[in-house]
DNA sequence: CATGATGAGATCGTATATTATTTCGTACAC
DNA sequence: GTGTACGAAATAATATACGATCTCATCATG
């Protein structure tokens, strides 16, 4: 599963390659015109050419693409089962919707997801990874004087990767990945920027990296990690609640407290809801 | 996207109606052939009448359905993006192999999401609702005398649904059905069942009743399911280790701790890893 | 003016046909 | 006897073609 779509992710490069040689073989070596497809559509979802809403017309990207129908079809499908993309029959697909309850409950998925991976990768951290890690932190802290939402954001996911990326569960992994996939696709809310998270985010991934450092309890670096994203998404919707306070999002909320981790505490900051081993 | 597989999940039973109907249009009202595809296919993996390493050839499939291939090869798509089937490009594909490792990880994630959702799904539950899978479960304690495997699984299934089912955020949920999809379709495994842990696990059920009766701290209850998954996973693995001593799954460890909850302290009884605040 | 029917255009769903790739058996050379 | 090259059969990948379904605008009717 996670083979299919790690394999596809890697392909981008290669679309433009491919698009207007359409005479050699070397074309058609390696990849499939469905993972051609799939890399085409999917980089333009996440970099925003294609935005929420954007019908993809299968006949239309076929033709771009110079293939039939066939593979752009299935690519299509694959990245509905990703969630990228919204499907009806006999209708068509667009993509996905970037609306605030979607990066709602994406952001707490990747929070639990997450949150474990990076605890579960922490024994297998060699000490330069962690000191890459703190470089890429430094590099964050310094790009917030200039600040540019772009370059920090794409810091952070590095910044997250090198926590999360030796995780031994191959599935989980591959939820993490998902989770920022559709974050990236989303992008679009995840740049109405709250203003002043991003220090405090500087901040506590230095916390992570010490209780990295120490080998501390793995229960308590997943909270952390996972008390870190869910940071983010409250700083997020108080944000949402003060620009939009008539629509806000106080429908049907997703989560029965604030946001959050199931114990509802993380949003009080100083009752980290964090198993605080250490506190004693 | 759950919208997709969740639909598509419910049509098992429209397979036999439409499959030699072949002339009205009664038969193609509703469900496309993909979905009939794909429900006839994941209804034989998970029932095992299609066995782990079973060649999934499209035109055979498509054969028996009175169908095309492209509609076959959708649905195999989807499935292995599901994690049911593997799939090799240019070769074809073959349902999951059930090895040990798989069922660790997907035992290790669905403790996971599963664990999370019981936890957000209680606030929700109606009292009948605690009821209802407290019922359950005396029917699982019943079953233990005239024990039976398939019987004793379905029932457990059903208890876990009514613990999850009310889970805000639909993208954990389909994680969750997406878990125990590919516990049943690993069945062989789950059915070295091991001696003893049904009379545990009946045990574990009603302390997780209690916890949600008394609207215990959501993360003492995300922790009590999380373990009592990860609790079976550790039998298991135990059971291997003693069934086949040499083959052992010695390799490389999915997990750093015994299994495990991050903390790797559940697999000691009595230094539960939840937050133990009610010990005080 | 509102509301429902009707038809054209767009787009999807699937069947059929063609091409490309792999696999496996067989024959030939060493 | 063993290994390699070749070729045929099986199967997947894709293209093309056609039928089915939806959408939307237009028009008739109350």
């Amino acid at each position: 599963m996670e083979g299919t779509v790690r394999e596809m992710a890697t392909v981008s490069s290669a679309v433009a390659a491919v698009r207007d040689s359409r005479d050699s073989a070397a074309a058609s070596a390696g990849v499939s015109k469905s993972t051609l497809a799939y890399a085409y559509i999917k980089e333009r979802i996440e970099d925003s050419r294609y935005s929420p809403g954007y019908r993809l017309v299968l006949g239309t990207i076929a033709g771009e693409l110079g293939v039939s129908v066939v593979p752009v079809r299935e690519a299509i499908r694959l990245l509905e089962a990703e969630g990228l993309v919204q499907f009806e029959r006999n209708v068509g697909a667009q993509v996905a919707m970037a609306d605030p309850r979607e990066y709602e409950v994406t952001m707490q998925t990747l929070s639990l997801v997450e949150g474990w991976a990076t605890a579960a990768s922490a024994p297998f951290m060699a000490s330069e990874d962690v000191a890459r890690a703190r470089a890429i932190n430094d590099r964050l802290a310094e790009s917030l004087h200039h600040f540019d939402p772009v370059a920090f954001t794409r810091l952070n996911l590095d910044f997250h990767s090198v926590l999360f990326e030796h995780c031994p569960n191959p599935h989980i992994l591959d939820l993490v990945d998902r989770g920022w996939a559709r974050l990236r696709a989303l992008r679009e809310s995840t740049f109405s920027f709250v203003p002043g998270r991003a220090k405090e985010s500087v901040a506590e991934h230095a916390r992570i990296l010490d209780l990295i450092e120490r080998s501390a309890d793995a229960v308590e670096l997943e909270f952390a990690a996972r008390n870190h994203r869910l940071a983010t998404l409250d700083a997020f919707l108080a944000h949402e609640r003060a620009t939009h306070p008539a629509k806000a999002v106080s429908g049907r909320r997703v989560s029965p407290a604030p946001t959050a981790v199931p114990s509802g505490g993380h949003s009080r900051p100083g009752s980290k809801t964090t198993v605080d081993k250490e506190s004693a």
